[in-house]
DNA sequence: CACTTACTGTTATGAAATAACATAACGGAG
DNA sequence: CTCCGTTATGTTATTTCATAACAGTAAGTG
């Protein structure tokens, strides 16, 4: 699956620094707040390893990372966390790699990525699913969410 | 992820029957053999499994279904012939179902699914990638692959 | 406070996929 | 036809990914 280049997201640097981690968790908690939800501790820390992390994170990664002092999570907590990230709108999973980012585009209602098999990144945009939609409906179908995934080079690798 | 109601697709009726079976192995052996590839007989029996399925397969329901006694293949035997069939085009992974379902549109050079959450049905179309091609190039990126998966109920599953 | 609900901790297991290496079948060059 | 490189298979073991089940804890409500 992956390409044969030796980078490794460096071209992106999508991971936040401290203050722009901090205020985003804390915007996160805000937004929790007004909706009734809990960002507790567990899931604030799941999200800050996403939010600092320049490419897409495996699960057994996250709970390897989870403890200050190198202590693994025990898998549920971080599952779990990741469950309640992604229905809240603040991490999406990426199917093809088995892996999850932070959510960068907030106001999104569908989540496409573009997905660099050399350096790894994933650039989430936001597809125009006109097309199909219309294939939809015209199934019969009625769509509950709609998973887009387009691998390839990104301009940074395709030289390499 | 699947749904409430209790339909196990059979709406709809794609598993092939006894004699369009064999004549779409015959076919699916005689294209291979125009392009000196091997229809060897691990990889017609996963085919055939895939064809007579009237939905998505998980890899191990294969692997235990592989035997004619009930005997089950060794992993690898059927992950390769999975690999294979994929690479000529004859099957298809679902990345959100981990499961595999054999090509349905031959012609096609993307697929695309309808994936009913409740009967379970997944359906090919073939996408209208315009507007994410535009998207992509316009990010630099040179596409290799995409994967699109609509997720929803289909028209027989809505009622219910 | 008593009660309900949501969340966490923990153990264990289940499901999906691949690594690694030995053996066998094919297909061309000589 | 026979040698040999290539492709495919068989087999064992392991790794990676994900969840079931249940006990305990914290938060919100009457």
């Amino acid at each position: 699956m992956s390409g044969d280049c030796h980078h490794h997201a460096e071209h992106d640097h999508q991971g936040l620094g401290e203050g722009a981690l901090g205020r985003a968790l804390d915007a996160a908690q805000a937004h929790c707040a007004a909706i009734q939800e809990r960002l507790t501790p567990p899931r604030r820390r799941v999200l800050q390893l996403l939010l600092a992390a320049d490419a897409p994170r495996k699960a057994y990664d996250l709970i390897a990372a989870y403890g200050d002092q190198g202590e693994p999570a025990k898998p549920p907590t971080v599952y779990r966390a990741l469950e309640f990230l992604e229905r809240l709108g603040f991490a999406h999973r990426i199917e093809s790699l088995n892996a999850y980012v932070p959510c960068r585009i907030p106001g999104a209602h569908v989540a496409a990525f573009l997905i660099c098999d050399c350096c790894g990144e994933a650039a989430e945009f936001e597809p125009d699913f006109g097309p199909e939609l219309a294939a939809a409906t015209a199934a019969g179908y009625a769509l509950r969410a709609v998973t887009l995934e387009a691998r390839g080079l990104c301009a940074g690798c395709q030289g390499a």
